[in-house]
DNA sequence: AGACAATTAAATGTCTGACAAATGAAAATC
DNA sequence: GATTTTCATTTGTCAGACATTTAATTGTCT
């Protein structure tokens, strides 16, 4: 494993990218001990400092862990669903965020990848998720809710459907794209009557989903999409017209 | 923004998690500056070097890019599409390939997300998209190409099914279930008779796609899907009985 | 012999100080 | 006015040192 110390690129980088490609063609495999880092800054060639810029990056990608102390160092880290939900909601909430995406674009994803789970999760939906769903409905109709914890329980409803699924890596795939949209979902203030809507269209899902009728599922995930446009556009509409200029949503 | 030099975890990880916060918030906005290391260093009342292992953290997510020289710095990274696609395959195809994901969960969950582009692709395909399609189908029947280049044809195909739907969320979205599946599909040899039948169902797609069909699309898909996943079985069956023990694939 | 406490070696975490290299602005020169 | 030179600023890298953590080892007592 060599670097080119006339690249341009920093070392530190090279060094991270040698090592990542290590692990990701399998030459370094997980739980394994990479060399200390004076034995790293030893082969690379390299100041301790250096090597341990790289590690960092590496372990800022949850690509490595470290330990302290004998017989510490940095291993070759299993990366749990967990860390990689993380990892994909952040990125996506940033792409959304800092890319001036148009909330129709992002909802359209949206509710196109939540109906490619509707079909499964009708079929294969524990007791457990169901009641998830039901207790989030509920909740969703208390009226002293703030905008916030509706939003909040709206992902937890949508996350109990497309866990419902029994799929990992499609939970995984739609951590983003249903949790990426909260910052663009709290721009929006919800009167009384357009919760009640979406309780109504939550309450229809729960129904379906008891019924494991997946079509019903994926037909009111359309409706919900048309609600969920509808009622931005007048948001964003009253928006534009309070104040002249500026529209944040394009 | 403050850190506590009593926490246990480490003082980078720390300011990483501080700065990140401070964008994703908004605090800190596309091509702001960040102070120099040096005052960073004071500010944090940490080392310079404890701040670059800060920084290099985020850089490591394409947080923020780095320019030398007078009027050089740190300055928050506008995350591209680009980026995010590298960072989702990266870490899709770590996930796969770390945590025993059988091969039907994974494709299983590609095959859902991607029909739910067909409808949208076949009605909004551009002629381009169209005709990448078919100069990959026409380019997987060459006798001459290696299972490597014929998987990678077969992403190009896909990727070009998906951008069709013209919608730059949901590409980034599929990038990771898509391409993430590449390094088990290399696993497949495929024989001039596999290559055949995937051929003539790609042609099927593309031929939907043609007639704006979104059904058609999405019911070659499920062929396609079922298709891939009994080719899987027989390799895997053949594989173990070939070696009693030790499948590679859960 | 077994349980508990002290020691120790190895490794990461952090700091200080320094120099190299890049870079754009400002000053000097033509 | 255009070009070149100078220069201050900032990141990239290095060397060496010390602090802290941690688990294996050793020592001690029952």
């Amino acid at each position: 494993m060599k670097i080119d110390p006339n690249n341009p690129a920093d070392l530190s980088a090279q060094i991270a990218a040698a090592i990542r490609d290590a692990i990701i063609a399998g030459r370094l495999i997980v739980d394994e001990r990479l060399p200390s880092e004076a034995e790293l800054a030893e082969n690379f060639e390299v100041s301790r400092p250096t090597v341990r810029e790289a590690l960092k990056r590496l372990a800022a990608q949850s690509l490595i862990r470290t330990q302290r102390g004998a017989f510490g160092g940095a291993f070759v880290n299993r990366l749990s669903f967990e860390d990689a939900y993380n990892q994909h909601i952040t990125t996506s909430t940033l792409l959304l965020g800092m890319n001036g995406v148009s909330f129709d674009t992002a909802c359209e994803a949206r509710f196109a990848l939540e109906r490619a789970c509707a079909a499964l999760s009708a079929e294969r939906r524990s007791a457990d998720h169901l009641a998830t769903m039901r207790a989030e409905a509920l909740r969703q109709a208390q009226p002293g809710l703030s905008d916030e914890a509706f939003c909040a329980s709206d992902v937890a409803f949508h996350r109990a459907l497309v866990d419902g699924a029994g799929n990992p890596v499609m939970s995984y795939q739609l951590a983003g794209a249903v949790e990426a949209m909260q910052p663009l979902m709290n721009m929006i203030t919800f009167t009384a009557r357009n919760r009640a809507e979406i309780v109504r269209l939550h309450s229809g899902i729960a129904d379906a989903a008891e019924a494991r009728d997946g079509d019903a599922v994926a037909h009111i995930l359309t409706e919900l999409e048309a609600y969920t446009k509808t009622l931005a556009q007048s948001v964003f509409a009253a928006r534009a017209q309070a104040s002249g200029t500026g529209s944040t949503a394009r």
